[in-house]
DNA sequence: GTACAACGTGCAATCGATTGCACAATACTA
DNA sequence: TAGTATTGTGCAATCGATTGCACGTTGTAC
């Protein structure tokens, strides 16, 4: 095995220093030309690579970024590393993915574990759980780049991108109301996560501003996932006064309503419609497609990348900055009730 | 913002030296517990991280492996990762991901990235273009762990945990002759893969096996997704003597498939059987689910993750390791022609 | 011919942690 | 009481690259 060689052996080569050959790496302007292209010569011929641990220890810059995330398996958040990549790999940095597992602690040690590695940012989408501000604290302290990006949390001097869930929310419902539909109810996940008190939000003014009474029985708090849609759809059909539509917060719930709708025969979107939230890829899959709203993850990324770039580049004067990025609502089969609508 | 605090900090409030703190912080049976204690208690009250780079430099492992592979916004490759971090996270490794967009040029690029960044291994699933292994030697000559895993390619010294390519599309043939299929198609992506050749060894084999003979014009090689199916099948369809099952070695063209014979009427499974491979969690959300050949890619990430842990521990003494792992096809409505099945 | 500028390199410290060797202090043996 | 173990720390080099300062050379001006 050939050890790495180092500037060191560069300079042993050529009878020089280390000091030279650095700078000649560097095309420093007083290196002479004819150093340079030595150097350059015999750092090609001995292979020569850049040792970036000792560049990072000695500049402070480790040129890694960390990503935290609740799941990497999920559609959403693979999507969004995929965009803060397509930012950051050009401009030479790393990502670094750890998962939370939606638990608060595991956040707190990971964010430890990439403080120590010394990242030069951090782009995170806070678990459900977290409700201690500390580790976040401690990460601003180190004055390195906090960005929140989908799930945010109050932090003074941190910057986020999100997406406005409000609007979102408002958008599906007056779809919904446009369509005729009189009863809509709501599935929310975790009314302690902003996102969702947000849809929750932008529901209840969609149904204000077209004149419809908001019922306290037709919000349902669920997990994420096809079996609790299609229990909790069942329980709303079951009530004396069932709903006409439903707008949900989370695609898998979406299609847990529509299969226990199909399974009771409710013609969708003839006597029901359904609308889901993130436009996860399988709602264009089925026969039956979902309406869902898209959260453009791939932008968010890579806009929570930007922004990550723009604070690095600004030094100490640390300003927050909190982007908002607009949904936009796909119309399809599952609610699509009206012609006009195509 | 409170300058980061290191074991020198520690030494001056305890009038040691950094020697002794670093020994101390290690638990060196050569230091007195009077002064573990103390130094202990300092780092607390200081606050003290160690600084990862300054290890690794020292050490020279960075306790960081690369994961290269060609789109993270894959659910395959997304739960590939899932399963390698469920490893390496506990053991104090971080994993650096790094997307080829199937490029080899881009491969070869973020593997001397990786190198330069010291990266104690590299887990690939190499780009589909990859013909070049120079970009692989170059790993191995650092005696640095190379495993390969999904798709691999002939190295000498590297590792690989792959699936059983061939048994599972052997299983999924002879499970669409058992349903009763006489002329079984097949959807190909990219022959020069090892994986797609393997699977239609095991197509081709069993149809030997069954007593169905080969037609060449019932192979079609398209790229993943679902128009590639719909159209591919049209033609099928059109032919003289079309099909009447498809084991296609991709997801999507397989929902391509259904979504187009549905289009022209044909039942599935009735008259068509339809298998699929890589059983994206979209198959089972269909009204009509898919069959499809399970990759288990969580255990593929465990396993390529546990011989690495394997190899760096044995040191000098490089042991390839190839692991086959077992497919599992999971049987569905669109090929579920016979009760006996259920 | 002297003075000063410009140019090109080398010296040595630094980033933070680790470690072989040396050495002082204490404990134990004869 | 001298001599030898044992124990606990310090010294200084090291990992690989960077950089402020110093210094020797050559060139130019008067």
């Amino acid at each position: 095995m050939s050890k790495k060689t180092t500037i060191y052996d560069i300079a042993k080569a050529l009878n020089i220093t280390a000091a030279t050959v650095s700078r000649a790496l560097n095309n420093n302007p007083r290196i002479s030309d004819d150093t340079k292209r030595m150097v350059l010569e015999t750092a090609a011929e001995l292979n020569y690579k850049p040792n970036r641990l000792a560049m990072a220890l000695k500049s402070g810059k480790s040129k890694n970024v960390g990503v935290v995330l609740p799941y990497i398996n999920r559609t959403f958040f693979s999507n969004v590393i995929h965009g803060i990549e397509e930012e950051l790999n050009p401009m030479g940095y790393n990502v670094i993915i750890c998962q939370t597992h939606e638990d608060e602690k595991k956040e707190a040690d990971v964010i430890q574990n990439l403080l120590n590695a010394q990242v030069d940012g951090i782009l995170i989408s806070v678990s459900r759980e977290t409700k201690n501000t500390e580790h976040f604290n401690q990460i601003l302290k180190k004055n390195i780049p906090l960005i929140f990006y989908d799930r945010k949390i109050n932090v003074k001097g941190a910057s986020s991108v999100t997406l406005d869930d409000y609007q979102g929310a408002y958008e599906a419902t007056k779809h919904l109301i446009d369509q005729g539909c009189k009863k809509i109810a709501h599935f929310t996940v975790d009314r302690s996560l902003e996102i969702y008190e947000n849809r929750i939000q932008g529901y209840k003014q969609a149904l204000k501003d077209g004149g419809i009474k908001f019922n306290m029985n037709h919000v349902v708090t669920i997990e994420s996932d096809i079996e609790a849609g299609k229990e909790a759809t069942k329980k709303l059909m079951e009530l004396a006064n069932p709903p006409d539509a439903i707008f949900s917060a989370s695609d898998p719930c979406a299609l847990g309503a529509i299969q226990h709708l199909k399974s009771i025969n409710v013609r969708i979107p003839e006597d029901f419609c359904v609308v889901g939230f993130s436009n996860d890829p399988f709602t264009q899959f089925m026969e039956l497609t979902i309406s869902s709203v898209d959260q453009s993850p791939l932008l968010m990324g890579r806009t929570a990348a930007k922004v990550f770039l723009e604070q690095i580049n600004e030094d100490d004067i640390k300003i927050e900055k909190q982007v908002v990025l607009t949904p936009s609502l796909k119309i399809r089969k599952s609610s699509m009730k009206l012609d006009s609508d195509l």
